[in-house]
DNA sequence: CGACAGCCTGGAACCGGTTCCAGCGTGTTC
DNA sequence: GAACACGCTGGAACCGGTTCCAGGCTGTCG
């Protein structure tokens, strides 16, 4: 292995001279500078990581801590705050907490040591326990789909996007929508739902909680039926992939009879038939963000909205002149409550 | 910060104590073992990773290199090897390449200074130039994906995953099946077309090769028809997605008049309809043995081959009676080569 | 009772860089 | 011509751990 030293005494300067030189630090002939170069060049010197970490208290790292890895939700983000770090010279350090809350804690900590700056995508802890875990990150922490007072955040404007979903809905003649939502404990479901609530309280069937997944929206798209909705609102696209399916599956006609409106704009989204209609989120920006706002502290922290857009596909159309009627063999199931409306 | 010194200075030890007593080393008291414990808990003490990484020359951390994050072939594998890494206590440094070969050098050089092991997923560089790349990450390397006479591998038995599909589909009656295939580059596609020359020579239709996405297959989905398939075998599901697409989109019947087999079953597999026949691959598996594998050197190198299965679903069926007519008025562009047939 | 073995212990060297500081040489200014 | 400023240089301290080595203590055996 070859180290400064070797540098230094090949290019015949001493080691703090070589340091400098290879630092692009002030106070170097550019005789020196020219000879060190060509030493560490020749004899194919690396600095060595952890050396320069432990003097300079830099990693060169950055850490990603995320649900899901194989989410196209959470991939696409990573893959933003990828690109960035390598844009910028550091590298990733990734953790997956595969969805458990209870690891956040553990991750945080851990990874937080390593890195010069973590950042958190849709962390699932609740806001009491989320303060103090930043502070004991101990470097620069930055929140993907998440706020909170105490860090910065880059998040998505999920009110316009609800506005430009409805809005799109509504002049396709969908006087009722359903919102097929997700997990209670989740963040931006809040945010969804207070968007609809601002928006148009009294024309939103609450279908109730799914898990953000395929399932959860096979499980909505009955209770919309029942419910006899002609338009159907979901957490993610994921979800309303699992109403789309459903649908087919009970045989009623999509978009003909029930339009569909999925959030994200996951890859998926476009390959399905019919197409999604979505509501696009730049997830890999948001990552690219989230890297650029761990270099940036400020006080207060800096709250990034990202711009969001309804992409029309095919899974929405006019209302039908008649609306599928609700089945009279089946009834909405209690914990849906899909009377209550949101407000 | 509190150093390893404020622990000793507190438990009222030496620091060469404080430290053999904090990593289990023999030659300490149990009474200085319990004083340390106790110190290093009250005052919240956390090694110093870059510290303990000069002086051991290991970092606890593994890297990962995958071509994109956002695929979901390897963000499978990614989060197995997460998983594994996290088990034994060690981190995941993760670098995607973007799908550009000439970034993987530099990737792989600069990744294998950081860590103390590389696993290579899907390397797209050639056999001449990963060879001397492996040497020059200076740890242990494992592949998953790809196999080399110089690294330990782990891949899939792709031979026996052909085998099941050709079987599956001779068995409905398909006499001749297209093969929708990958980049001419990839590893993987050349051991699916080793396998459908040994294992059916004259009836496989070579439909040529593709970009491994949705959109490959929408193109590949032409050519099959034009050729008069009943039965399209696919590189990877993404392809037979764009296939299942493009045949919907003009009006072809599947599985009624035209059979699609995919690879890999990723979770989209199972999501759409009809639902994809297709080989399932062990992916975070695959992930998980790579992390182990960088442990064991072994030489010569251990190249395992994780067994693989079919799943049935909806997209195949018994050949129809009369198979679809070639249109007549398309011809087969000259590009594809379908005339070929692999030996 | 003395010698020897063996377990603990702490001082010090070391890992590979970065950076402070003192010293040297040159150029500039009264 | 002397004093001063400034740029370059290398020796040495330092970052926070790990580990070698010499020495002290205790226990056992002859």
């Amino acid at each position: 292995m070859v180290t400064l030293r070797d540098v230094a005494r090949v290019a015949g300067v001493s080691l703090a001279t070589a340091s400098r030189a290879m630092s692009d630090a002030p106070h170097v002939s550019a005789a020196n500078r020219e000879q060190v170069a060509r030493a560490a060049e020749s004899l194919g010197y690396r600095p060595h990581p952890a050396a320069r970490a432990l003097t300079t208290g830099s990693t060169g790292t950055v850490g990603l801590v995320v649900p899901d890895l194989a989410n196209p939700f959470f991939a696409a983000v990573a893959k933003g705050v990828q690109a960035r770090a390598r844009e910028t010279g550091r590298d990733v350090l990734v953790a997956d907490t595969d969805e458990d809350v209870a690891v956040e804690p553990d991750v945080i900590t851990r990874l937080g040591d390593r890195v010069d700056g973590l950042v958190l995508c849709s962390p699932r802890l609740p806001a009491d326990a989320l303060g103090p875990l930043l502070a004991a990150a101990g470097g620069p922490v930055a929140l993907v789909n998440r706020e909170t007072p105490d860090a910065p955040s880059v998040s998505f404007d999920i009110a316009d996007g609800v506005r430009q979903a409805l809005d799109h809905l509504r002049a396709l003649g969908h006087d009722v929508v359903a919102y097929a939502g997700g997990p209670r404990t989740s963040w931006s479901d809040g945010e969804r739902r207070t968007a609809l609530g601002a928006l148009a309280g009294d024309t939103v069937l609450d279908l109730g909680s799914f898990r953000p997944t395929h399932g959860g929206g096979v499980q909505a798209a009955d209770l919309a039926l029942a419910a006899g909705a002609t338009a159907v609102l979901c957490f993610n696209d994921l979800v309303a992939l699992g109403v789309l399916a459903r649908l087919h599956a009970r045989g009623v006609a999509t978009p003909a009879d029930v339009s569909v409106v999925g959030f994200d704009d996951v890859a998926a989204a476009s390959l399905v038939t019919p197409a999604l209609t979505t509501v696009a989120v730049p997830l890999a920006r948001a990552g690219r963000t989230a890297v650029d706002l761990l270099g940036a502290a400020s006080a207060p922290p800096d709250h990034r909205r990202l711009p969001v857009e309804l992409v029309v596909r095919s899974s929405t159309a006019p209302a039908p002149p008649t609306p599928v009627q609700p089945d009279p063999r089946t009834t909405v199931p209690r914990t849906a409550d899909p009377e209550v409306v949101i407000r």
